[in-house]
DNA sequence: CTAACAAAGTTGACAATGTCAACTCCTCGT
DNA sequence: ACGAGGAGTTGACATTGTCAACTTTGTTAG
C-alpha cells in the first residue's frame, strides 16, 4: 500500500488497480453495445493499457466475463435488499423484493443476461468461484425473505421444513428470474410500470405457496454447485 | 475438370439444399461444443463446402444461428403439444406441458440458451421473423392448453377475460422458462426426475391462479414484437 | 543501500475468424 | 442454343484471443 506520492503521475507505469478498471472498463462497454461480444482488446484500451495487460489480472477473457456478472450479482444483492427496509408486512416484503428483482434485470439488460450466460462456464471446472459466491449472496436474500415471512405466520408453519422452503424459494426464483428474461428478451412489454407486471403474477405464486405448500425431493439443491 | 460424368453424382457442384444442411451442422456443433460460439467456417467444413458457401444462404453468422434457433421453438412445440395427446384433466395438461417444456430445456441445454439468447437481435430490427414466428408457434400451445382448461372449468371463468389470461399464461411461461434455464445453468438440481422438480413448483403456481387469477394491465404484449 | 526478484506492463507474432470482392460453374427459361 | 443469374469457390483483409520474450517498477533480503 505505502508508496511514494504521486502527486503529479498522470500516466504511472503500474495501474495501481487495473483489475478493477478493466472490470469498470467492460462494465461500460457491456451497458453501452448491450452485449459481450466486445474485445479484450477493447477494453485494454478503454483502461489505457497494452492489448496484453489484461492477462496478468484475467488468464482469460473470461475471468474478466466472471467478474462483471460477479459485480452484478452483487448489485442484485443489494438492489433486492436495500427496499425492505423499514417493511413489516412480509407478504409486501415479498413482492418489493420481487419487483426490484426485475427492475434490476430490466434497467441492464446485457448484465443480467450475461449473469446467467453460460460464456463463462469453463467446460471443466462449471461456474467461477467469484460468480457462484457473490450468485449465492443474491440468493440469499430471496431466501432470508421468504424465511422471515414463514417466521412471520404468513405461510403455513410447516415450510419451516427445509424441503418446503427450498421448493417455495425456488419457484420465486424461477418465476421472477423467467419474467426477468422474458421482459428482457422483448417476449413481454412494455413494462410501463414494474409493479402492474410483477405483483400479479408474483402475487398468484405466494397465494398458491400459502395455500398448499410445494415440497421437493430431499437431495435437490438450489445454488450454484460448491 | 470440365464436365465429368456423374452417375452416382458424389459431389453436386450445387449442394441441393445446403441451407438446411448448414442448419444440421450447426445443430449437431451446437449439441457438441454446447456453445454457439463456433465458427462458420467449421459449419461449413462440416457440410463440406467452402468457407463463404453460407453467405449465399445467410448474410450474417447472425441469421444461421436464428434459423437454428427457430428449429428449437418449433422442437419445444412439438414437445409441449405432443404429451396432451388423449389426455382429457385439464391441470394434468397443464403439467404434462410443463414437464414437457422444462425436459425439453434440459435435454438440449445450448440450444435452448440459444433460443432467448441476443446473439441473433440485431441492433435495429430486434430478434429475426423466422424466429419469432416460431417462438409464436410455442407460445401458443401454453396458451391454447391454459384456454382449454378454463373451458373446462378447471379455472373461475373470469379468466375468459383476455387480461387474466394472459397474465395466468404469462405466469406460467415465466415459471418454466426460469426453471429451465436455472436448472440448464446448473443454480438448481440434479433433475434426476423432471416431475418431481416441475410437478410442486408449477403445481403451487396453478393454485394461486385458480384461487384468486391474477391480471395484467391492457396494453402488456406477451410475445415477440411483431 | 543495493542487488536481485517477482509482479505488472509492453511489444511482437500467429493462427483463426467474419466478411468483402471477384471469379467460376451450373441450371433453367426463353 | 444461350445467356442470365443463382450457387459455390478462391483470395484477401482487418480484427481477435492468446503465446512468448522483453522492460519497467516496487519490494525486500543481505
Amino acid at each position: 500500500m505505502a508508496k511514494a506520492f504521486r502527486r503529479t503521475a498522470p500516466r504511472p507505469y503500474h495501474h495501481g488497480n487495473l483489475a478493477q478498471a478493466l472490470v469498470e472498463a467492460a462494465l461500460a462497454l457491456l451497458d453501452e453495445t448491450q452485449d459481450w461480444d466486445f474485445s479484450l482488446r477493447e477494453v485494454a484500451r478503454r483502461a489505457g493499457v497494452s492489448h496484453n495487460a489484461p492477462y496478468k489480472h484475467f488468464p482469460e477473457k473470461r475471468d474478466l466475463l466472471a467478474a462483471v456478472a460477479a459485480r452484478g450479482f452483487e448489485a442484485l444483492a443489494e438492489s433486492t435488499l436495500s427496499p425492505l427496509e423499514g417493511m413489516t408486512d412480509a407478504r409486501a416484503r415479498l413482492l418489493a423484493c420481487g419487483r426490484a428483482f426485475v427492475a434490476r434485470g430490466i434497467a441492464n439488460p446485457a448484465l443480467y443476461r450475461l449473469m446467467f450466460s453460460a460464456a463463462l462456464t469453463s467446460p471443466e471446472a462449471g461456474r467461477p468461484a467469484i460468480e457462484k459466491a457473490a450468485a449465492a449472496k443474491a440468493r440469499a436474500v430471496i431466501d432470508a425473505t421468504f424465511a422471515d415471512a414463514v417466521r412471520a405466520g404468513r405461510f403455513p408453519s410447516s415450510m419451516a421444513n427445509p424441503r418446503e422452503s427450498a421448493a417455495a424459494s425456488l419457484a420465486m426464483w424461477s418465476i421472477l428470474h423467467g419474467l426477468t428474461m422474458l421482459a428482457i428478451d422483448d417476449f413481454v412489454g412494455p413494462p410501463k410500470s414494474i409493479e402492474t407486471l410483477v405483483d400479479p403474477i408474483l402475487g398468484a405464486l405466494l397465494n398458491g405457496i400459502a395455500s398448499h405448500p410445494p415440497t421437493l425431493p430431499a437431495n435437490i439443491w438450489m445454488a450454484p454447485r460448491l
